[in-house]
DNA sequence: AATGAATGAGGTTTCATTCAT
DNA sequence: AATGAATGAAACCTCATTCAT
């Protein structure tokens, strides 16, 4: 007879939020809107300094709520990459929709994703390669992302108006460079610089 | 309107580290001496995790005397970008005095730079935007690096073999770019192809 | 003389558990049976660690159930504790029905109660010693073994096969001492060695 | 080369107190002896539900200071059931040397120790089965401990004093069992009683 | 009555920095 | 001047208990 319930002394380490749950009660969902939310906000201005305290305080329920929906802080950072990829990532969706030259319709969503991420600290900071263990959790987001943007770079290559050897992980390095540039207080560093002399880079000779 | 949360992200004032410029006795010059070496080895192994202990112990010394070299940890970690950008601002000096193609000299300049940064997690995490603090308060020899860098862009331009548009800044800024690919666990990143790809979209079209 | 520091052992005061003896609702009747059913198996296995969510997933109801049923943790390993030694009472009168040779009776019946005890680390830890609020308030219980047992003794005192000056009392702290021995994973120690010592113990001189 | 630290990224993981370690200094030595008398202090009183702020408190250092000597609560709670051995192992090491009937000396001892067990409970929790993962490190001062426990036994044995068949480790296993009356607040229990009656059960009949 | 999400006090541990030796 | 022991403010996370649904 095989016990139905897992060992209940063994303390179960859960890496990722309740993935594969029956949905959530109309009241959990609402707050882990509002986990969100305030984690968005305070890890958007502090970076990962930010502390779960004060994600629960800007959030308005206990910290005990933070840890139920996200069991620990890099659950949570997880999280929001994933949720930032995810947006990117539709975004993408979107300008393959979308009838423009391909070259500029690549171009635009760069920088559209770039102007989101340039209000993202916690973000800016995992693509700039801080955080190894979070950035590593999203690669399914990653993934898609990739291929996407694979989809997008192909379109443009048909028309010949982006550089031959350019590929989706290019694009996606260099964004991470740009991230670093967004994140530092640098005088005279302008990711949008950064960003238009990539953009330059990708065309053809 | 009164923000109903206090801003959760404390900023540390930090005092400048101790400048006195009396030289030296010497055994205080030495352990100077061997707190850097062990400070750079740590930090450039662990980056910024590194624990004043730890450089103590590497360097053979007490925390104490570190302590009395470097005020703070940040005191410290200032003191390493800046040898590291004055070892950069030295290779661009002799960059100047090569013969060769300007451009070229300037790529090699930026691969061996990169190279040497390679190695040094630390310095990649302030150059990719980590540790703002730092950063800033290694502007004087930031500024010596902008400079030879930008006589290194004129003698290139001089001869056309560089993008008209071309700034120091926007050298120093996409190299902080390549450190956040070098900083990057991602699979599938490679800083040398990164870097490859900024040279060659600093050529004239 | 007042003590310089504070009493660090804070002595929590335990109100006593919901004991209004209204007959329960069918349906709560069946809960109250479930929740008992999951907590002994997850005290059973899990000593006091076990965690009240635990023993609700184990019952198969939420955790407000649980303390619906018992105010609070302790209450219901009080409730288990009482159980146990109800179940070794009821054993102890079997066993006054009995015809063997009293003494052989007795011994019988210290083994059988103890490989029972074997099989409940949360009982256990109650007689080893831990949780001494949770033994007090199973004083009633406590009596009534006390009681039953001291009927066996007495048959067996007439029969002159037990040493005379034992008492009820002894035996249970005795079986107490046992419960250590199987809460220990130390190596060597056996359970049933230090019973059937402590049996032989019993015999007359 | 290989390098003469080891890696200072690795958070170094220690469960026993720095043992091999050089002299401490004065200072070091004079709060380690503090803290242990603080421990044994309150670990005494309150058992494992003491908490290293107490314990901190009570020795009049800092917290960090404790966890310098002591890297975690378990570490200082091995430390203190070591420490009691090691003072059992020394009385019955004095036993031996004593020249009374080798029975009488051995019940004096075990009679003297449980007294000094009494004083202490957290030893007492610890032998009665609680944390199993601090008897477990003790094993050293336990084998030292029966071995000595071994020649009492064997000095008695030839004289013909002691049971036939009894041994170090049943002595051990059945002070255990003693532990658990002394943690037991049960009205009735007396571990004296239960100490005696052992002890005549060791005689031979 | 039942549910399970929310709560938050409280516990352990870390590490930059200070200070007695 | 050097040492390294001491400090203690955080930071993270747990879990018994409460309470809205």
């Amino acid at each position: 007879m095989i016990p139905l319930v897992k060992d209940p002394c063994e303390k179960t380490v859960t890496t990722s939020p309740n993935q594969s749950e029956r949905p959530l009660r109309a009241d959990a969902r609402r707050n882990r809107e509002r986990i969100l939310t305030g984690a968005r906000a305070v890890f958007a201005e502090c970076g990962s300094d930010a502390q779960m305290d004060d994600v629960a305080r800007r959030a308005g329920v206990g910290v005990g709520t933070v840890y139920r929906h996200y069991p620990t802080k890099e659950a949570l950072m997880v999280e929001l990459v994933r949720e930032k990829l995810k947006r990117f990532t539709a975004e993408a969706r979107d300008a393959l929709e979308r009838d423009g030259e391909p070259f500029e319709v690549l171009a635009d969503l760069l920088r559209a994703n770039a102007e989101a991420l340039a209000r993202d600290a916690g973000t800016q900071q995992v693509l700039a390669g801080a955080g190894e263990h979070i950035w590593t959790q999203a690669a399914a987001e990653q993934n898609e992302l990739l291929d996407v943007t694979s989809q997008l770079i192909d379109r443009a290559r048909r028309t010949g108006t982006i550089r031959a050897d350019a590929t989706a992980t290019d694009i996606a390095m260099l964004t991470c460079g740009v991230s670093a540039t967004m994140a530092h207080p640098a005088s005279g560093f302008d990711w949008r610089r950064h960003l238009d002399l990539l953009i330059d880079m990708l065309r053809p000779r």
